[in-house]
Formats: structure tokens, C-alpha cells, sequence
DNA sequence: AGGCACATGTCCGGAAACGGCCAGCCACAC
DNA sequence: GTGTGGCTGGCCGTTTCCGGACATGTGCCT
């Protein structure tokens, strides 16, 4: 009996496979591949491929994977989250673009160092991938550690991003 | 993340004491007293003290208080409960004024008898009051049991709708 | 008569398990 | 010595699971 915005949805096909897009009226909700874990669950929602926020979203990430775009100028909707996790996708958003950092000093990056674990977590929940940059975070030996849609796709992401830093 | 309707409420003052109403877009959600078990959490909605269905109800409230009325025509909208809660409110509706049931006749009648038990805490959880009369439901020895507004309450709404019927 | 066990759907609280980790140790290889 | 690899224990937010409590009534047992 809470209120919660109409959430729509579309498709799209890039480079690293099918995903699925989300928009509410406040942003950008959810960027996933198809079959990742933690993926959406779009039957409560609307299908339109017509909406201008999802077709600007798509246009960005084509560009972003022509390599001709390292950041994106979309309004987020992150409020899907627990606070803390909110928290933590929030902070991803400060990784710039060709940078990484670890579990650890993202988690003292935020004032709770002890938090590691819990914020490992967290950051494999975030359901806007690659605009919300979860793939720059690696392990504190710099390993690759996971990713929601996959390691080999989070390989691509960062060497897209990064073609001198491996 | 799901969409469900933009809840609008008001308040008013009956001969009961402070109440709390609530409507969607597909018609009345709530009739509360204030400070009852299980009342509504108003944070996420919308006052809206001069929506035209609250008015509506408010001014029929006025009326069964005044016995000037014994039948309620309002649009409802109980799509807030569980598949088992919907029936049993649903069940409530077909209770005429000036008459009462008791638990267990009316898990027979919708069914199943064996869920007496779960169909008191559904009756219990009816988020209408007084117009989904579920306070007209009494004991099998005709005892009143129970009543989220308070035992005081439902005794007044019972000898307000059948004078002669204690 | 009186007492007790049981059926049923839902909610709520507490307990436990589970992670996209990391630091500290130890054991081995060179 | 130095480096690598593997194990261990503790960290903490979230999710899941389980056990009880309820606006009751019927049947069986004493």
C-alpha cells in the first residue's frame, strides 16, 4: 500500500550481450545483463522502448563501448536500496573512469573500514551496471575477485576502459 | 521497486473518536481509528483532505452514525491484502446490518472450515472499517471476542445497527 | 462440564547463515 | 632472506529460516 514509482523497462542488445534497461520517473533504475545474478524482476512493470531516458541511456553505453565516452549524464535512481547500500553505490560513483580501487579503502573510503565484507556485498547488488562502475572494484591484490554478469565481462569493461593498465 | 497506486488520506473527527481515512485511485482503502491496532502507516502518502471520495465517505459515515443510513455506497479498493485476506473481507461485505455471524460460519461459507484460526486474524486486519462490517462478527456463543478499535467500539456499532438486539 | 490438542494463514521477532574481504600466520619453495 | 600460496578468524549488513502468537471452533478424553 506504498507508493512506488511505475517502473518501465526495455531491451538492448550490446557488445557484451543482451541486457535489460529500467527507468522510474526519477532516473535511470537498473542497467543488468540478461541472466545475471541479482537480475530484475520486470513482470510488475512497462515495456517501452520509446522512453526518452532509456534510449538516451542507450545511446551513452553504445558510445561508451565505441570507446568514444567515459562518462555518463543520466539521472539515477538509486533509491531501491537499503540505506547503507545506497551508501556504498553511491561511493562507486566517485571510481573515475580508467581507475580502481579495492574492497577495502572503498569501505574506509565511507567511514566503515570494518564493513568489508557486508560492502562486498552490497556492491554486488548494484542494479545499474557499468553507468554505476561496480566492475572497479578488485580485491586488495588487485584479482579480480567477482562480478554479477561474469568475470569475463568485467575483464572487457576495465580493459576498455584502461588499454595500458591491463 | 513494484507499482502500486498513490494512496491520498484525511482525517476526521466522528462520535467514536479521531479517524483516518484512506483511498486510491480504484476507491476507498481505510477506514481507521486512530491509535487502533494495526492502523495505517500515513508517511508515504498524500493529505488530501478535499479529494472527492473521502469527502463522500465521510459524509455516509455521517449518516450511519446518525442511523440515517445501514448500507454504504462507496467504491472500495482492498487490493492491499493477501489472496486468503481479500476473501474473507470480501466475505464481510455479504453480512447485512442489524444481523451477525460467528467465526466459524463464516470460514464454512467461504470454504474452509479448518481456517477459523487464520480467518479471525484476517478478520482482524480488515483495513475498512465499519463499512466492511467486521464487527459483526462475534463469538460461536455469541461472545465479542475481540475488536482492533477497542471491545467499546464494537459494542456501539452493534447496538447502533440493531437497537432491539442488544 | 472442563481440559487439551489440533487445524490454518499471516505477521513478527530473533537466530543463523551467507557473502564479489582482508590481515595475520605458517609452510614451502627458490 | 624473500616471495608465494594457503589456511584461519573476525568483520558486518542482508537474507532466510524457524517458532510462536493470533479477534476460533471442533473433537476427544477425563
Amino acid at each position: 500500500m506504498k507508493h512506488d514509482p511505475l517502473t518501465v523497462f526495455t531491451a538492448w542488445h550490446g557488445p557484451l550481450g543482451p541486457m535489460t534497461l529500467a527507468a522510474t520517473q526519477r532516473g535511470l533504475s537498473g542497467v543488468w545483463f540478461d541472466g545475471q545474478r541479482h537480475g530484475p524482476d520486470t513482470s510488475a512493470w512497462r515495456h517501452d522502448s520509446a522512453h526518452p531516458l532509456l534510449q538516451a541511456a542507450i545511446e551513452q553505453l553504445g558510445q561508451y563501448f565505441a570507446a568514444q565516452r567515459t562518462t555518463f549524464d543520466l539521472p539515477l535512481d538509486l533509491q531501491a536500496g537499503t540505506p547503507f547500500q545506497q551508501q556504498v553505490w553511491q561511493a562507486l560513483l566517485g571510481i573515475a573512469s580508467g581507475t580502481t580501487t579495492s574492497y577495502g579503502r572503498l569501505s574506509a573510503a565511507i567511514g566503515k573500514p570494518a564493513a568489508v565484507r557486508a560492502l562486498g556485498a552490497a556492491v554486488g547488488r548494484n542494479p545499474v551496471s557499468i553507468v554505476v562502475p561496480c566492475h572497479r572494484v578488485l580485491g586488495a591484490d588487485g584479482s579480480l575477485t567477482g562480478y554479477a554478469g561474469g568475470l569475463e565481462r568485467k575483464t572487457a569493461l576495465l580493459s576498455l576502459e584502461g588499454p595500458a593498465a591491463r
